[in-house]
DNA sequence: CCTCTATATGAACAATTACTCATATACGCA
DNA sequence: TGCGTATATGAGTAATTGTTCATATAGAGG
């Protein structure tokens, strides 16, 4: 990601600017964490795991069906979202019901579908 | 992303859960502006060229010094991010600043860096 | 024990992506 | 006009990723 021995592109110009920016600068574990976050919430697949998620638990079985893709899909992005904890289950037999798990991923993901359903100008729902 | 004929993976146990699921469904349009948004936020290097223009405008060249990368590679990701309307620009002689564009974007990203600085009990800034 | 069912998982593959390198563009100045 | 500098961009490439397919695991019930 980073050049060690990166020379500048160009005369530096601003070195004052500069100096501000590395005095704020986000410590790599900020921006990975960060951008881990990010990452999650990057998937179409995701996303709608997600928003169903967050009214009530479902089973593997009802969100393949609901979003209307194989078992195996569901549960390969369901690991990945439970590795990050932001989902968690509980088995019942043979049947394991997820939820989520993580209040404040679950807090910006409804606040970038509320945004962008309302640039969409309808409430992000099919009527 | 979505199989036209597929079939249940199994018994379907909670009808009642499916159709309280269908009913609250995303649309496509916002899907996919939702995962847009958070794709754009999902780089590292994204994440702190946003971070960096969140208090002042810079040129090229400064992020290319603060970020210690290739100013070619800098200005791949500006490109993308102005394609996005996320940052704008304005020409000054050979100069080009950028500053950021997206106030609700932006937002989230500084919830999003405010909460894993709480979590690694920093300001996410290095002192 | 055996079988059935729900879920998990490993391998493989296609698509996407972030970068590098080389080069193009566009403006300022002589 | 011609050169120098800041930025943009196209092609190529290595790494990552979301899915499918086949198969494994684990609990329920005979």
């Amino acid at each position: 990601m980073l050049g060690i021995n990166q020379e500048m592109c160009c005369d530096v110009i601003h070195q004052e600017a500069i100096d501000e920016c590395t005095e704020q600068h986000l410590t790599e574990s900020v921006v990975e964490g960060v951008s881990e976050t990010f990452k999650a919430l990057a998937d179409p697949t995701r996303i709608r795991i997600l928003h169903n998620l967050s009214k009530r638990e479902l089973c593997v079985c009802d969100l393949a069906e609901v979003l209307r893709m194989t078992q195996s899909a569901v549960s390969h992005q369901l690991r990945y979202l439970k590795a990050l904890r932001l989902v968690k289950n509980r088995r019942e037999g043979n049947t394991i019901y997820y939820r989520h798990d993580d209040a404040h991923t679950m807090g910006l993901l409804q606040m970038a579908i509320d945004h962008a359903s309302h640039i969409n100008d309808d409430k992000g729902v099919i009527k």
